[in-house]
DNA sequence: TTGTAAGCGTTATCAT
DNA sequence: ATGATAACGCTTACAA
C-alpha cells in the first residue's frame, strides 16, 4: 500500500535549505508575530524551491487544520448546490479549505457530521434539520458551528435561516391574489417537518393562511417521502381524485417540478408555486414561480459567520435572509 | 480559538479502560492479525463506552486516513451531482469516507487536487480534463488515482470514461435519421476541448460526421465560455442570423437547455440534443433528448477501481461505459 | 497473543 | 528576532 505524499518536502527540509529553525518556518507559514523581512524572504524562497506544502494532518496534531466542514443532506438537490457555490466562493480568498460530507439521507445527518469531526475541522456548517438540539449543543461545545436553515436557536452556535414564515405567507398571498381557493400543500414526510424546520414552518403557515382566509375546509396537506419521482406519483394519484385543487404550494422546487409534470400528464390545469429558486425554475419551458431563498447569499453568509467564530467570537449570531417571490407563468389567475 | 475535539477520548483512554495496550486497541480497530476474541470483545466494549473515534490526523501521521478525495469542476452541474451520488453510494458500506474538492473553474483543477493531497487522502478521483498528463503522472506516483472522463491513458492510474466517440456518433446519427442537414454543434471554449477530453472528442466526431455525410459545408461549431446563461446568449445571437440551422448538437445538457430557451425566446423551431442525461431532461416540460452517460454507474465504478488500487493493484484498468440515447420530444423530424 | 517504544510533521512554550 | 524542545494520537516493528 503506497504511502501518500511519501518523499514530499517537510518543514524540516525547508528549514535546512533556508538555514533556519523549523520554528521559524512555522512562523512564516502562519504570518506569526516576530519574523524579520529577511527571514521571511529566505524561507519563502525555500518553500517555493521545494514546492513545500504543510500537511494538514500534522497541523491537526497541534492546532488548526484550516479546514472547514460542510454537511449537506443531498448533493442532487439544486438548492444545496447553490448554497455550496456561495460558500465555496466566500472561501476563495481565505486560507481555509472546505470539505463536504453528504449525508445521503442515510442513517441521517449525525454520521456525516461525525465524519467531519473525525477530520478535526476548525469549524462546521450543517444543514441538518432533524438532529436533536442537545446533540448539536454537544458538537458546538467542541467546535465552532453554524447551522443552516434551522429556526430553533442556541447560544452555542450561529445560524443562517431564511424567513420561512414570511416566504410561505407571501407564497400563499400570491395564490390568493390570483383567485385560488382550493390550494393543496405538497411537502415532505411528516417525520421531517418538526416545528423548527423550514418545512415545518411552511406547513404551519400554509394551514394558518388557509384558516385565516376562510379556506380552512379546503386545506389539504399531501406528503411525499423524498424527491421528485415520488412527488410526481403522489400528485398523479391526487389528480385522479375529485374535487381537484386549482393550485399547489410546494415545499420545495423539486416537489413543484414533480407536481408540474403530473399536471401535464393528467392534462389538469394547475397553478404551482415552488420554494427555493433553483436555476431551472427560470427556464422558459419550466417557468416555475418560486420563493427564491438566495442560496448563494446564504451560503456565503454562513461562511463569514463561521470564520468570525473561528477567529474568536463567542456570542451567537442568528441571521435571517428574506426570500423573494419570483412570479413566473406556472401561477396564473383562475 | 477553541481546540477541536479537545477532551474527546483517545486510544490511550480506551486501552486503559480495557486494561490492554494501545497497540492492541489499534489492532482491533483495523481488524489486524493476531487478536483473540476475548480481547476484541473487551476493547469493543471500551470503545462503545467512551464513544471513541480515531482521529484521522493521527492516523495520517503513520498510516492511512481511510479518506478518499474527489475533485469536481463544479457543483452546480447536475451531471457531476449524479456522478457524486453514485460514488457516495458505492462508498457507503466501506470504512472509507469521501471528501470533495470543488475546483470552481478557478485557477483550475490542480489547486483543488493539491488540497486533497494536503489531506493525505488514501486515493483520489478527479474530473480534470485540462491538467497536464505529466503532472497527473506525478500525482499518481504518490497516491492511487482514478481519472474520470479523460481519454488519454497512463500506466500509472486507472480511468473511467464514457465512450464519447460512440455517443457523439449516435447523437449525430439520430439527427441525420430525423432528416436534419444543417446541424450546429454548441460546445465549450476552444481551450477546454483538447483532443483527449470528452468535449474534444465530441467536437471531432461532429466534424467527421458532418464531413462524411456530405454536410461538411454546413458544419458550424459555436463556442461558449461556460454554463447555461452564456449558451442562451450565444444561441440567441446565432438565431438572429441567417441561414438558420434546423438542429443543435450540444456538448452537454446545460448547453442544450440554454439552446432550448433561446429557441423558445426567438420563436425558432429547432431540434436540440444534449449530452449527459441530467434528471431535468426527462421532465415533460423540458423533454430534452440526450445521450445518457449513466453518471451514477460511472461514479460507482470509479470508487470500485480506486478501492482496488488502494488494496494494492498496480496494473492500470481503463473502463469504458457506453452511453445510451434517450429520445424525447426536443428532437423531431424536420 | 500481547506489550514496548520509536517516530510521523507540525506548533507552542520557553530560552536565548 | 530566533531556536531548541516537548507534546499531539496513532501505527508498526520488534521484543517478550
Amino acid at each position: 500500500m503506497p504511502r501518500a505524499r511519501s518523499g514530499a518536502a517537510t518543514i524540516e527540509d525547508v528549514a535546512r535549505l533556508a538555514g533556519v529553525s523549523r520554528a521559524a518556518v512555522s512562523k512564516v507559514l502562519r504570518n506569526a508575530y516576530g519574523v524579520s523581512p529577511a527571514m521571511r524572504e529566505r524561507v519563502g524562497a525555500a518553500i517555493q524551491q521545494l514546492s513545500y506544502r504543510p500537511r494538514v494532518a500534522a497541523r491537526a496534531m497541534r492546532g488548526s487544520t484550516y479546514t472547514i466542514g460542510f454537511e449537506v443532506p443531498d448533493l442532487k438537490n439544486q438548492f444545496f448546490s447553490r448554497v455550496l457555490s456561495g460558500a465555496s466562493a466566500a472561501l476563495a480568498d481565505t486560507d481555509y479549505q472546505m470539505i463536504l460530507a453528504p449525508a445521503n439521507f442515510n442513517p441521517f445527518e449525525p454520521r456525516a457530521v461525525e465524519a467531519l469531526l473525525d477530520h478535526q475541522v476548525d469549524g462546521l456548517i450543517a444543514i441538518a434539520p432533524l438532529v436533536e438540539p442537545e446533540w448539536l449543543d454537544d458538537v458546538a461545545r467542541r467546535v465552532p458551528v453554524v447551522m443552516f436553515g434551522r429556526h430553533d436557536r442556541s447560544a452555542l452556535y450561529d445560524s443562517v435561516e431564511s424567513d420561512d414564515e414570511l416566504g410561505a405567507r407571501r407564497a400563499m398571498q400570491h395564490l390568493f391574489e390570483l383567485g385560488h381557493e382550493s390550494i393543496v400543500h405538497l411537502t415532505i414526510a411528516e417525520s421531517a417537518t418538526r416545528p423548527y424546520t423550514p418545512h415545518g414552518v411552511r406547513v404551519r403557515v400554509y394551514e394558518e393562511a388557509m384558516n385565516e382566509s376562510g379556506r380552512g375546509a379546503l386545506a389539504e396537506v399531501l406528503r411525499v417521502d423524498i424527491a421528485q419521482e415520488l412527488a410526481h406519483e403522489t400528485m398523479l394519484e391526487r389528480l385522479a381524485r375529485r374535487p381537484l385543487p386549482t393550485a399547489i404550494f410546494a415545499g420545495h422546487d423539486e416537489l413543484a417540478l414533480g407536481a408540474m409534470s403530473a399536471a401535464v400528464q393528467s392534462g389538469v390545469e394547475l397553478s404551482v408555486i415552488g420554494y427555493d429558486g433553483v436555476a431551472i425554475a427560470a427556464h422558459p419551458l419550466v417557468s416555475l414561480s418560486t420563493m427564491d431563498q438566495h442560496g448563494e447569499t446564504m451560503g456565503a453568509r454562513a461562511i463569514e459567520l463561521l470564520l468570525e467564530r473561528i477567529k474568536g467570537r463567542t456570542t451567537a449570531v442568528h441571521e435571517v435572509v428574506e426570500p423573494t417571490l419570483e412570479h413566473r407563468s406556472s401561477t396564473r389567475a383562475r
